[in-house]
DNA sequence: TGTGCCATAGCAGACGATTGCAGATTACAG
DNA sequence: CTGTAATCTGCAATCGTCTGCTATGGCACA
């Protein structure tokens, strides 16, 4: 079994005769050396190949530059745009980044903390699972004092750095405009009720709906679990209602296409007989027929400003106390919710 | 600013008035300790919630049980599917991965490389950049035997481990259903030349058509740079031959949905006018309208393939000797290509 | 009482890089 | 020829964990 075998300053010291202390010395190009020395060791240096153990270096300074990131699912494009983001900026400031799936699951959202904080990562970036729903995970990292920023999917309650989108801000958006269209009769698809996302985009949905003047109807939320099937029986449950709604807003774009494509097969004609909206603008947002409206969150510039406000507080650049950085939305109109004058 | 501080073993020992070693003999369920030491050490640190210090065992043993990734980009979804795959196994095996993304750039691939190595990872799983045509990096690592699998964009050459999917199969399979339909201009829109699936799809549409005792055709051949420019211009050069072509093949899912994209805004109706088909299958490919017909690549099962061979080379449960896993394809055939009698 | 053995726990060194301090070498002045 | 300063280099400790060897104590048996 072949085993990479990286050069150390022993190897290096060995071969010139010198002692481990003077290569650390001469490659930090320190002035107590002679230069002619230094110059001898660079070199050799660099015909070994010589690359330093960063972990080494780590365990020394106590400081692994090395950021962790919890995820629920890579797959999902928004998150990929996310840790795109994280990425780039951690990096460009000389910081390493272990991304983890917690797969929507709390338990595995729990291994994944504990492996992180067990590698020694300076901080984290976390988003939430749909099963999250009990914190004393969290607390826990806030106890020990272990640097976190939540994105997107947070708890709103605990005393951290979080970054999030004005979810209820871009439902009422899309509700908005769907009003604007004429639609009266709007009906909802949330998620689980107890996720953060569900409920603010509850919020500006009916934020919405009251400034037309038309009051809650809970008829009208529909709740699906967010799987395939779980989404077919509730576009299959809105189509069979009577009166039919005239639109609906979905809380993800995933629900939206799903929906739609169980309508197309079932013969409703979209925006004709019922518009429909999204949330997220994924890219199949734009190529599904009819294109669907929805509210672009930009997830690249979410993952950027989490991870900055992280390195901030790890370098002291930023105060310790807790902000939350609010992203606006952008509203998509297309297609599936064109307005019909003769509807 | 805060500073998560971890308990470590010796914190424990001076609680306890013991030494450090009895602490690590405690933790590990030696045999040479006196019970009721062990239990109480055990609950102590229970107790401290202590864990321990990766960066210190790995120093220690030489081995991060860290795995490193480097994909050309995670938002694209079969390479998110891929490390999905490759994140599942690596943990099922006690394995931590770091992910990097090379953004298409050979400098930023070999940034990449060079990092993950001073990280000490124990392995990497590389699938190359758009841009990298000349692999003195890859030899590089290959000297200093340190263990890596190339998979999808691969590197043939290079005497290491590699998954990939049977390209020139799947152009094979996609070509010769469209010569089935009755197609025979068939229009082959590859990406840059040197690139692995450039070369390895135009065999397979090569070979399909020779099978029908078609020539090859070099004004049926286009090639696109892959950006949202370049496919809109290749569609519209398609459009404008004379005679049109009977349909088109596109190497990957995204050139065939701005292809389609454009055509649709061009009046032009597929499959009825032309015929089109991509290679990749990726979630839009089934919802654009009308759905795309496709190859599929299972990128879930690549990255699993991949990591568990390079973990079996790791632990010394598979031969050192390089092997090539080569991935069937699956034909998608959806709307787009379909056959009309009367063409 | 002496010898030997077992159970138990501590010491010290290693992994690789860094750094304050001490030591060594040289040169030059007195 | 000696003393001192200046210049260069090495020692040793540190980070946290692990382990081979050693030390201590008690007990049994001769």
């Amino acid at each position: 079994m072949k085993r990479g075998h990286q050069i150390t300053m022993k190897e290096i010291a060995k071969k010139l005769g010198v002692s481990v202390s003077t290569i650390s010395r001469a490659l930090k190009d320190s002035p107590e050396l002679h230069p002619e020395t230094k110059r001898k060791i660079v070199e050799m240096a660099k015909e070994m190949n010589y690359q330093p153990n960063l972990l080494a270096q780590s365990l020394r300074i106590s400081r692994s530059k090395t950021l962790g990131v919890i995820v629920p699912e890579i797959t999902s494009h928004f998150f990929a745009s996310c840790i795109s983001g994280i990425q780039d900026y951690a990096n460009k400031r000389g910081y390493n980044v272990m991304i983890c799936q917690s797969n929507e699951s709390i338990e595995q959202e729990k291994a994944n903390i504990r492996t992180l904080v067990s590698s020694q990562v300076d901080g984290l970036l976390i988003s939430l699972s749909r099963e999250t729903n009990q914190f004393d995970h969290l607390y826990d990292l806030y106890n020990r004092e272990i640097n976190f920023v939540l994105f997107d999917r947070v708890h709103e309650e605990i005393p951290v750095s979080k970054v999030t989108f004005n979810d209820a801000g871009g439902a009422y958006q899309v509700t908005h405009h769907l009003l604007e269209g004429n639609n009266r009769r709007i009906v909802y698809v949330s998620g689980p009720e107890d996720m953060y996302i569900s409920k603010k985009r509850k919020e500006g949905y009916l934020k919405a709906l009251s400034e037309f003047e038309i009051k809650e109807d809970s008829t009208l939320i529909k709740i699906s679990d967010l799987t395939l099937e779980d989404n077919v029986r509730v576009a299959r449950e809105i189509a069979g209602m009577k009166p039919r709604p005239d639109a609906v807003f979905c809380m993800i774009d995933p629900v939206a296409v799903d929906v739609l494509t169980e309508w197309k097969a079932m013969g409703i004609k979209i925006p004709e007989d019922m518009a429909l909206a999204g949330f997220t603008n994924n890219p199949t947002a734009a190529v599904v027929e009819p294109p669907l409206t929805t509210v672009a969150q930009p997830g690249y510039e979410m993952g950027k400003l989490a991870v900055t406000h992280l390195l901030d507080q790890l370098d002291g650049l930023a105060s310790e106390d807790p902000i939350s950085i609010v992203l606006e939305t952008t509203l998509v109109p297309r297609k599936s919710s064109q307005h019909f004058q003769d509807k």
